[in-house]
DNA sequence: ACGAAGCCCTGCAAGC
DNA sequence: TGCTTGCAGGGCTTCG
């Protein structure tokens, strides 16, 4: 489940092997993703060369010199530079053909990610025109999340994980930033104040920060590897922690079900 | 406009 | 041991 911080280390990864280089074949071994994967899109990679790797949201965006492609890693996907000789494994869905005999590849076992020719204007398509301001954005603050939440009666947890509000912000990163922040994930958006926001907006940020340092660690292993999540290297506070005492308070911490997502929380710490 | 539920899919763990 | 069942979850889509 590659959330934000694993998606940009992915691209600080790949990138040193894919920027300047030509895809010299696309291999599409299964195309039944989110959406099918069109011909369209072997079409207009194949032969061309990438100029830019650019990340919006959990959306990876290559640039080509006539257009781009977009490629989102949905719960289980991965992207990672191999030899061209190197044993397809299973779930290797889609290869791109680099220089040098190195490929990049796409790895999904639940495919639940995709692969979009989007065009020329990336910003534009409707899966991201609507979407909410990045974590790292100077937009995103606790003003921009104190002023959206009036009148929500949504709990705060579905609210910090909708794209509207912020982008990025996945099961396990809403867990833990509502935990530091002492917020009760129940809780109604509209019942949590301003200062708590700006709390919980200066934790998001630093949370993602730091996993993206973490997850910076394992970059020298890309080549040939899968580079290893982020967050599996920092201390969990709550997250698949139900029942196990809080490192704080030592209560038992508790797991319920907010909008059909494990929802872990301290009844102690969190109000 | 909002909010909740449904759906896509495979791997893994638990139960029998 | 080998089956069946349930759960996990990002995010688009549909329904109320």
């Amino acid at each position: 489940m590659p959330e934000l911080p694993e998606v940009e280390t992915t691209k600080r990864g790949i990138s040193p092997h894919v920027l300047g280089k030509k895809i010299t074949k696309v291999i599409v071994r299964e195309s039944r993703f989110r959406w099918p994967i069109s011909p369209e899109l072997q079409a207009q990679v194949e032969g061309y060369t990438v100029r830019t790797i650019e990340r919006r949201a959990k959306y990876l965006l290559f640039g080509l010199d006539h257009g781009y492609f977009m490629l989102h890693l949905g719960m289980s996907g991965s992207l990672f530079i191999t030899k061209q000789s190197n044993p397809v494994q299973k779930h290797d869905h889609v290869e791109f053909y680099l220089p040098n005999k190195l490929s990049l590849r796409f790895n999904d076992p639940r495919r639940f990610g995709s692969l979009l020719w989007v065009g020329s204007s990336p910003h534009e398509h409707e899966l991201l025109l609507r979407l909410g301001p990045e974590p790292f954005a100077n937009e995103f603050n606790g003003d921009w999340l104190f002023k959206k939440s009036r009148g929500k009666k949504c709990a705060v947890k579905n609210y910090i994980m909708d794209n509207h509000t912020v982008v990025g912000v996945g099961n396990i990163y809403a867990n833990e930033a509502l935990f530091l922040s002492g917020i009760r994930p129940g809780k109604a958006a509209r019942r949590i104040s301003r200062a708590q926001y700006n709390s919980l907006a200066t934790i998001i940020v630093d949370v993602l920060n730091a996993s993206i340092d973490m997850g910076g660690t394992t970059l020298k292993d890309f080549v040939g590897g899968d580079g290893k999540p982020g967050y599996f290297q920092q201390t969990l506070q709550v997250y698949g922690r139900a029942n196990k005492p809080c490192r704080t308070c030592q209560s038992p911490i508790k797991l319920i079900r907010l909008g059909q997502r494990s929802t872990y929380y301290c009844p102690q710490c969190q109000n």
